[in-house]
DNA sequence: CGGCTTGTTGAAGTCATTCAATATTAGTGG
DNA sequence: CCACTAATATTGAATGACTTCAACAAGCCG
């Protein structure tokens, strides 16, 4: 199996046969853990960078109160902070959301990787823009969306991103959250998500149980999502 | 007066006399916009960075329907999209919220700024990553936080932001939002915005009028938003 | 098998919206 | 400087979206 993390840089700038080497070789020690595991939490030391392998992570923030909010998901290929020896402690946690496998790499070999290499630094600048990218649309997916819209474009969003990295079919993907997560993402209640679920099921647009999600109008759920891609910037502007 | 832009990126890495005067020298065809103007449009090919010098600046996404949702405000010193020669379009507009007096700082220039001075990428990296971290505070927020402390939540905010430029007396700072703004900001109507304000005002915490922010009970206010400043990352790790 | 997590549904309550009307302020032109 | 107009602020009443509380079903793991 090919190494997402180096296939998702390698798509958006042109790395040199040594880079690739170099990257793929960080990810060697990866090590696998069970759904549910806290790789980091808020308040610590960055001592690192994570690399989602396989399964799915997300980083959430913990609210007064005793509930979290889940302010992005990770999926294969996608990395933690790059925020070690740049920000002074993290200010969110990050956790498995599935079994996972997970490699970390050191901040001095991640400060090289970043610093030394251009190809690779732009490679970093890309995928941080597009974190930001993405969050920038789940503020206004709270905002400006009802709970249906909400739940629509978060499944756009994820399903758009499996596309991107090989790992969806042509109306279906994996979709191994549960109702309780995806309430942690939404900002909703576990209630209130199985209510609009059924809807959207009911409605014929889209299915999602036993952690697979199945598209059954795309055209549809784009539409009530108000879902347009063109945020996920998925062209580097220097074609390779 | 000097240049909150420089005093910002200066104030987390040490940068040396001739960065200094590269980074004022690239600021002086600054030009001032009346308030409510849109300096770049969703959608465009970004050709620049702009840099708010003087007045309050936001990002912000259109939602079909007619509405726009504020993702982030701009303050004094503060700068848009870095993403010029990075990704493909601009995902968001940008708009002075009042007068305002703006740089514009070609791609060209910018580019060589941040790639050729270590330094200056590094305080570049830094601006990035604390934009970031107040879009997670702001998910949050919409997500998980009722609108009374949302609101304060805000207020703490900026309140802290403009405090770390000098923009901010003991208990009161300026703060130039419209009900209307906040509500596009807030994920909230301006009915509401107007309610919540009465209630913090009468509540004896915190009284905004005039495009005046005071704060009546730091304490109080501090407690209803749940805030904690450390995600403003307000210490660099390398002490200058 | 038994306990735990996840999913499902109903009924009641709350928070924020919507609609609508009026007051206040600010900006503009005579 | 005043009159006029538009933007902003304020308040009430009714509606609606989502939450809360509660109970139960279904699947999964040890």
């Amino acid at each position: 199996m090919t190494n997402l993390f180096v296939a998702k840089l390698g798509g958006h700038a042109t790395l040199t046969t040594a880079e690739i080497a170099k990257l793929t070789r960080a990810c060697q020690g990866a090590r696998g853990y069970p759904a549910g595991h806290d790789l980091i939490h808020e308040g610590d030391a960055s001592g690192g960078t994570f690399v989602v392998l396989e399964g799915w992570a997300c980083r959430y923030k913990s609210v007064p109160g005793g509930g979290r909010q889940i302010v992005a998901f990770l999926l294969p290929g996608d990395f933690g902070d790059l925020h070690a020896g740049v920000l002074t402690g993290l200010d969110h946690s990050i956790a498995t959301v599935t079994k996972a496998l997970i490699a970390t790499i050191p901040a001095a070999e991640m400060d090289e990787l970043v610093t030394m290499r251009p190809a690779v630094t732009e490679a970093f600048w890309w995928a941080q823009l597009v974190d930001e990218s993405i969050l920038r649309a789940w503020v206004v997916s709270m905002g400006r969306r009802s709970s249906m819209e909400r739940v629509a474009h978060l499944m756009c969003e994820l399903y758009a991103r499996m596309r991107n990295i090989g790992l969806a079919d042509a109306d279906s993907c994996e979709m191994p959250l549960t109702q309780l997560v995806l309430a942690d993402a939404l900002g909703l209640t576990p209630v209130h998500v199985n209510r609009v679920l059924r809807k959207l099921r009911t409605a014929g647009i889209m299915l999602l149980s036993d952690g697979v999600l199945r598209v059954l109008d795309p055209a549809g759920l784009t539409r009530l999502a108000g879902f347009d891609d063109n945020y996920l910037h998925r062209r580097p502007t220097r074609t390779a």
